[in-house]
DNA sequence: GCCCTGACGTGAA
DNA sequence: ATTCACGCCAGGG
């Protein structure tokens, strides 16, 4: 019997983490990584979502990189279906990458936060 | 065990 | 804005 991937314990911390992240809001790799104790390990972060059962991540789709794009290269299917998601959930796209709430700009909404603390 | 790849991030050129 | 070089470390061959 093989084991699944979350034997290991950080990523079981990085999955943990991800069920965290509340609806509408996204986190970058580097971030879920240092939420679930591993700062410095945005690679393993990947990694883990790359090895993930549907169980262990359902909200993969609310982890994006760190300067707004997603991993997967547009047009390709993988893409797609994220951003449909994520636009589902109220998150704005401006061209391949997600719009971050504006404090300057017009009405943006604010359903495009980041970090969910500082 | 060695080597290369990679759902990453940051700083420099 | 873009490209490059590094650092990081788990997986797969």
């Amino acid at each position: 019997m093989p084991e699944p991937p979350d034997t290991n314990p950080s990523f079981a911390a990085i999955y943990s983490a991800l069920r965290d992240i509340p609806a509408g809001t996204v986190v970058s790799y580097g971030e879920l990584a240092r939420l679930a104790g591993l700062p410095g390990r945005a690679r393993l972060a990947g990694t883990a979502l790359r090895e993930a059962r549907g169980e262990d991540a359902p909200t993969w789709y609310r982890v994006i990189r760190a300067d707004g794009s997603l991993a997967f290269p547009p047009g390709t299917e993988s893409h797609r279906r994220q951003r449909k998601l994520l636009e589902s959930e109220g998150v704005i796209f401006a061209g391949n990458r997600v719009q971050r709430a504006d404090p300057v700009s017009e009405n943006i909404v604010d359903a495009a936060l980041w970090g969910p603390s500082t």
